[in-house]
DNA sequence: CCGCAAGCTGAATCGTTAA
DNA sequence: ATTAACGATTCAGCTTGCG
């Protein structure tokens, strides 16, 4: 038996253990209209792009472009769409509570009916967040540009929701004391994170990183909240709430993606409270923030940070701050309260011990920057 | 006597058209439609957002909004809000050349609405650009990301207009050789550049970095390709269609800003046509056909042509042809009959021997575009 | 075993001209 | 209006296979 339970027939109003973290059965409108009501802290939403491809496109090598051709994405006009839209919007709306958020993530081919179905209904937006992609597929053609990013609208229940969840503090420390910008920088889901079918081609065509979700929920919600996939499809959303401590709830139609979604699921293993604490994603180059040495695995959560002379000891942690005792914080303001000075450069104030011997962190920093040029170059 | 010349002061030009390079006073729509149609090859709008158009806002029904009503009803904004979007797009598209392009620079404020009135107009959108500002304003409360960039929508009148101008190579070569993306990076426009009014402050709220329009242009027009502006401000456009040769036509209701614009625009210099070149691909070459090289006695019938790895061996024949035993044709077909495709370049495939080693006998043709570049002249 | 080359692929609204 | 032919066009990153 699965560690992820399904439901394929909900009674008309289940207990709440009962639909948290499984995956429903089914269309998403009628799925959703058997949840309770303001029962879930935020939904994230990939729906249909409704691409409107007319033939095939081939790369200048002629290999064809594998593309999202599926029955799914096919609708007979913009009129449609917006109908599917308004539909699957409206009930998202009732089960999400009153201080929810919601995100939903399109391409320039839809995302434009979808940010004006959501003000027509009341969301209230909070900005659009642009995912910029590292290894987006070029234009073949050379007939446009490079269409190297998607757009995410994040918006409150209605403009009335003040008190919605965005750890403002956490993401503005672990970003080298800068808050959090509106342009995220991920690469695609490739490799090994990618789901394969049994010919070896990808399970999902629109499997999304895990990184752009992590990086949702850490900014979003806390740990112990419900997280809604309307469009659960591999399951990225339900494998990144269960490692991060959030609960889910995934909706799909198919039953090929429901099987891999939930194996997948089954085996994450959930962090510590203590890892917890506050991890972030990549962030914007060239700039390089303290907590992708802990991404790139040069620095592990628990190392010793020293000054120059030994007169103090900070604690790393796995969101990207320090910490003496209990006060913690960026590298920068933890080296400056240290010494009672206003302002530190935590990138040569902070060492590490190796051989016996103390290295500043910002020999990491240039490890990490020599790696972003070879991958630009 | 200003170097830019207004519609009210005219002096009869013989050839160029009156309204070139002039700054028309007056409510947008209604300027539009007393231009020609047909008539202007790139629209690059900065539309307002705030919904307090003083007058301009109308419901479907031709009812005026008050726009500081404090019976503030949301779905009345947005209705008249795209009422007047779909009013000045209907007009913008009337007087746009076929093959020309659209681009509307908007917000999450606005955007949404904007791309969506474009789609439902018949606009066929070719990219969604993303600028991110290196210096974006803060989130001073801290409640959401730090939004730090704005979306630009580029479209083509309609589907089958597929002859738009796109500087794909240049813009190529100017980003280190690789195809520019849907992500760019300026600064706000600010310092010298920014226009002042007298008490010092800025005169226009939304004032444009030039670098934006610049890379607008660059890509989308050619030199002497006409750039409408139908809210015109402090003019940016005309500005830098002046600065890189390309003719302006510009729409303000306010005078403060059209004689700032006006004294702005007198005041650039234009490049020189030699700085001004654009670096053409293939595809506006012309077309030279393979016998041509025969003809020219720059290759000789029986020549043998090889691909780059010697797997096959073609024979030039006299009438333009070449075979592999008994299957003949063109350079294309036998070229990819051989490699099992549907296409082949003939002309990068193939190649012919000189000293021992294979060179493509796109070298020949580039020898005979050179010489007619030279009979041209 | 490593190092390097070759191959494959990703939410894509991806052509023009002459007969 | 349709068809056929011409011929232009790709970036990053991972995987596979060979020496």
């Amino acid at each position: 038996m699965s560690a992820v339970r399904r439901i394929e027939q909900l009674a008309p109003q289940p207990k709440k253990a009962e639909w948290l973290d499984t995956i429903i059965k089914g269309d998403c409108v009628a799925a959703l209209e058997r949840l309770p009501e303001k029962s879930v802290d935020v939904i994230f939403a990939d729906p249909p792009y409704n691409l409107q491809l007319d033939g095939t496109l081939h790369r200048p090598d002629q290999s064809r472009v594998d593309a999202v051709d599926d029955a799914w994405d096919q609708f007979d006009s913009f009129a449609a769409y917006d109908a599917f839209t308004r539909a699957w919007m409206l009930a998202a709306r009732r089960v999400l509570k009153p201080n929810g958020t919601i995100w939903v993530i399109g391409s320039y081919h839809n995302i434009f009916r979808v940010g004006s179905v959501m003000q027509d209904l009341g969301y209230w937006l909070l900005n659009d967040i642009v995912w910029r992609k590292t290894n987006p597929m070029p234009n073949f053609r050379g007939r446009r540009f490079q269409n190297a990013h998607e757009t995410m609208i994040w918006a409150s229940r209605d403009k009335a929701s003040k008190s919605y969840t965005f750890n403002y503090e956490a993401l503005k420390a672990a970003n080298d004391d800068l808050q959090m910008r509106s342009d995220w920088l991920f690469p695609l889901c490739t490799g090994k994170e990618r789901l394969k079918n049994e010919d070896g081609g990808k399970l999902h065509p629109t499997q999304k990183p895990e990184a752009l979700l992590a990086r949702i929920m850490m900014a979003s919600t806390k740990p112990g909240d419900v997280v809604l996939d309307p469009f659960f499809g591999s399951g990225t959303t339900g494998a990144v709430a269960k490692r991060l401590g959030r609960h889910f709830v995934g909706i799909d139609r198919e039953e090929t993606y429901i099987a891999a979604a939930a194996e997948r699921i089954a085996a994450v293993e959930p962090l510590d409270d203590i890892d917890l604490a506050l991890m972030q994603g990549k962030r914007a180059e060239p700039r390089v923030a303290f907590g992708s040495l802990i991404e790139a695995g040069l620095m592990k959560p628990g190392t010793l940070l020293f000054d120059a002379k030994r007169r103090w000891t900070a604690n790393v942690r796995a969101d990207g701050t320090i910490a003496i005792g209990d006060d913690a914080g960026s590298i920068h303001r933890v080296g400056a309260r240290v010494q009672g000075l206003e302002a530190c450069n935590g990138w040569t104030f902070w060492h590490f011990e190796e051989a016996g011997s103390l290295k500043p962190i910002d020999e990491l920093r240039a490890t990490v920057r020599k790696g972003m040029q070879v991958a630009a170059a």
